[in-house]
DNA sequence: CTGAAAGCGCTTACAG
DNA sequence: CTGAAAGCGCTTACAG
């Protein structure tokens, strides 16, 4: 290998200065045409490496965007993430990703560790209990935040998430109108904003067709496919066993049925259940299962575009944008009511 | 905000130099405790930020490792990255990463990014078709790499993965020893070393218990849920159809089951059906599968040992590190062969 | 169309 | 224990 090769190594050996370089390494038409071409096919053939450090020092452009949610693995980010980083590789912007874990200090890390790299922006599903503070001190070192998902108040961003209330009115009145009275709802807490909404619609649904809320009926917590399991034994012991079920993912729905079956009820058949998101799973589960789809592309999508936006130099403005979602109705939640 | 604080903006407020100030906030003790303190706490409160690019760029030292793999969102790539996470945090190495899809340029695209931002190294699990001359433009241009899941012959440095030869024949033979003698291989392909390991080891236990292999058996291909379950539809029109199924995953084995029921099949009662991999999933899933524990925890955690041991400047040499796979039996493949 | 020079914000010998 | 100065590898006015 030898030395490394940086601009002014291909600058000596062709007898040009480093700005030259420089310039003809970014195809500037202040280069000549043949001069361009020696540049490149020297900086090709030494192996040179553009060293991003190095320019984003001086520019105080890095490339970077992070991007932070509670957890990758989570198939709901699955979705927004590869919309994301379709947007973002169309503008040639590497991007960072990590899991808070709904922990504040991860996430705090992780912000700081964008603050000190330099990025560009960041787009986050804020971890349960950020303060606006804390969007407000990346945005005052000029890291541009767009939120995803959950909103922060205060926060003075745009934030961009599946309309929840309208969503979980939706499949709670799909399964009304299948004739329940007695629904369950399952999973989520009242610590995000997406917890609370998705309980503000069933709560509606419930309301506007005269049925009252049951608290014994609402199972607090559940946001996995684990957990959705173990719920499955909770609810084989309420009182007044209700016959439908709405979840608050499609992940705590699946582990539901597991848990379900493994207790001999059959879900599609003795119960209704149904999911929220519409993940990939949903349509080939056994059975079928009836979701609501959240719009997740549109989400991510939107959300970078957004960020990009500000990259450019647009104000940041507090708005929460809600994407529409849509009920899908499966064999999950088409039984005969009892 | 006002101005951007900096090392000389907190050394000028103090009457200091820029030198002892850059000591202080790195715990030097070279610094008296008293003018650290001094600066420790006009650094907070002036609210200055760390410019990594700068240090870098001195130093040449990022934090930076690079995580490369398939597909993040798959769950045998999720509990890898969760011990190289924990890893890599306590070392305070900050990780970025990346889906290559298994497309070798946007693979290259990620490493040339690393090698421009200096990366101290790279974990990665190369895309199907990648040349060991990849590994190695990496590595002479001081990025270590260790493989994980998959190996590249040549490559020149260590890789960490299950033994997958040894684990496909242990499922297989619990198949052969529940009395089954007609199996099918469903999913994997002959593109990495993955599938073809598998598929070796499926073999291998066949021909030990005198089984002939037989090509119309094996259904190559699917590598996820959803392709697992499309392949349900397929191995029903199969001649003489096989009374257990061994799967590339667990994944592919999840969704075949989903499959399968719906083609009026009971996994776990009419067929048996093994997995792969042993993700979190598959105890729960119903009926509960059957698969192989893959040792994911310890390829992860023993990759980044790996990786840690070389940024402090251990030399590469190419060896394949088999971690040993264990049995899991559950109900998915207990039933009566016929 | 090309070059000389300053500067981005750190760290690191070296000197005192 | 602290400071003055050079340098990491780029880009950007500015001059010619």
């Amino acid at each position: 290998m030898g030395q490394k090769v940086k601009l002014s190594t291909i600058a000596e050996k062709l007898g040009l200065s480093t700005a030259t370089v420089s310039l003809a390494l970014r195809d500037s038409p202040l280069v000549a045409e043949v001069t361009r071409e020696r540049i490149k096919e020297e900086a090709r053939s030494s192996g040179y490496i553009y060293n991003r450090r190095a320019a984003s020092l001086r520019t105080s452009k890095s490339g970077i965007v992070g991007v932070c949610v509670h957890d990758i693995m989570n198939p709901f980010y699955g979705e927004i993430l590869k919309s994301v980083e379709n947007e973002l590789d169309r503008q040639r912007q590497t991007f960072v990703l990590c899991n808070h874990y709904d922990d504040l200090s991860k996430q705090r890390a992780f912000v700081d560790t964008m603050l000190q790299l330099g990025a560009d922006g960041l787009i986050m599903s804020p971890a349960i209990g950020t303060p606006a503070s804390d969007i407000h001190l990346a945005e005052e070192n000029d890291l541009p935040v767009t939120l995803i998902a959950r909103t922060v108040a205060g926060a003075g961003v745009r934030s961009f998430q599946g309309d929840d209330v309208y969503g979980m009115r939706l499949v709670t009145r799909h399964l009304i109108e299948e004739g329940h009275q007695r629904i369950a709802l399952i999973g989520g807490t009242d610590l995000t904003s997406t917890g609370r909404d998705r309980e503000e619609g069933y709560r509606r649904a419930l309301a506007e067709a005269g049925i009252a809320y049951r608290e014994e009926w609402r199972i607090k917590g559940p946001r996995s496919r684990h957990s959705g399991f173990d719920a499955a034994a909770t609810f084989m012991t309420l009182p007044d066993r209700p016959s439908a079920i709405v979840c608050f993912s499609d992940l705590v729905a699946l582990g539901l049925m597991y848990g379900l079956s493994r207790a001999g009820l059959r879900p599609g058949v003795d119960i209704a259940v149904c999911g929220y998101d519409d993940i990939d799973e949903a349509a080939i589960a056994m059975p079928p299962l009836t979701t609501v789809s959240n719009g997740q592309g549109e989400v991510g999508q939107r959300a970078a575009d957004a960020l990009l936006a500000r990259l450019r130099g647009e104000r940041a403005e507090e708005r929460v944008e809600l994407i529409r979602p849509e009920l899908k109705v499966r064999r999950s939640s088409l039984i005969h009511a009892n």
